[in-house]
DNA sequence: GGCTGCGCTAAGCGCTCGCTCACCGTCGGC
DNA sequence: GCCGACGGTGAGCGAGCGCTTAGCGCAGCC
């Protein structure tokens, strides 16, 4: 496994499905501003110009403003779903999925710390029909979890009285990743993947 | 104990201390907006709206929008780390003053979500020395908790292997309490808080 | 070599933003 | 009964926003 894979759980090279070229540095530009600033304080003159474009640039390969943030988020939610059902569908008991599951879940929130951000943090941003859109992906984000959860109780290696509010709790802690972890920190990502899933399998009790 | 204190953390009516009374109907209009759609969505005409009065009677209260929201980071970070103090302080074992910590930092920032998520997460909105003194106030607020969990690790009553790691996760998972939480959800700030007081001293291996 | 299509830019439109200013009603002190 | 202080308003300023449009340079085709 390349050290990129490492910190990125998994992603390879990130935006390569996002083409033409210069629709790709809009984007990787959109995530950088959006992460830094937040997507109200981001301004499509300044998007363009981290591309080395001219704001009118923006136009020709995205609609709205908007359009580049849904675009974002719904990659963004695409590649986590991924990485959870990757831990949740391999072989092994409750606790190795478990552990596996919230350990590249986090690597992925603070490797990729300014999608993350995007991606968690501006759902509101979005109107309402990309918000419904987004918030199903959620949901079955929510439900990977929650069925890993289930089956630890079921086979008894979990002690968990409330399965839906431990789920919320555990998803919760992995995504508050996002919002603390800077690479200038004492921790690189697969360290506090490993703390998180040591941690995690505490709360579900597991033996 | 009375039904406000109780979702409010011990928090009977909250702003009293801002005056006049004009002054204090802006800054809860403002924490309202500011909640809802994030402050730099948020505009001047918006907040003066919600209050009643027009645009320009903002400005005789306030200097700038920014002071606005410094004031209520402030205000809000000295109620947090009261909560956190006043549990910490109380008499007890370290498993007792975790618990009662935990619940009632996160009745707070469920019971008072608005105000909570203006705390939490418009932070970066803020000018360099507005947040430089808010960074300060949150550093106090960690060095709260860690106190308590490096005192129960010393008494034997905890097993924590990474305590800096896991105070900074306990942390996280009370602050994002104020991003998913809602009135219109299942649980109750009481039982969020008692669910989590729970989660929390699994995670320290509370024995 | 001339033509066409496309990715891109320079300029700027209409609008709304944070904020200001000239003015006004009310109320306590004398 | 008049006056100054103060909390408030209506109108609007300059700036910067998201987005549009007319036109330009260049690669590919005949």
């Amino acid at each position: 496994m390349s050290t990129a894979e490492e910190t990125t759980g998994g992603e390879v090279e990130p935006w390569e499905e996002v083409t033409p070229d210069a629709a790709r540095r809009l984007l990787v530009a959109a995530v950088e501003a959006f992460a830094e600033r937040g997507y109200h304080a981001t301004t499509t003159r300044d998007i363009a110009g981290r591309a080395g474009m001219s704001p009118a640039a923006l136009y020709i390969h995205y609609k709205t403003k908007e359009e580049l943030l849904h675009r974002i988020s719904r990659i963004g939610h695409d590649k986590a779903l991924d990485i959870l059902r990757s831990a949740a569908q391999r072989e092994g008991t409750a606790t190795e999925r478990l552990a596996d599951a919230v350990s590249s879940f986090v690597r992925w929130h603070a490797g990729r710390r300014t999608t993350a951000r995007v991606v968690q943090y501006e759902l509101d941003a979005l109107g309402p029909e990309a918000r419904a859109e987004i918030v199903a992906l959620r949901r079955q984000v929510d439900a990977e979890v929650r069925g890993i959860v289930e089956d630890g109780v079921a086979s008894g290696e979990f002690d968990v009285l409330d399965v839906q509010g431990t789920t919320l709790a555990v998803l919760s802690l992995c995504i508050d990743v996002a919002r603390w972890f800077t690479v200038d920190g004492p921790r690189t990502p697969e360290e506090v993947g490993a703390l998180y899933a040591d941690l995690v399998l505490r709360m579900v009790g597991a033996r």
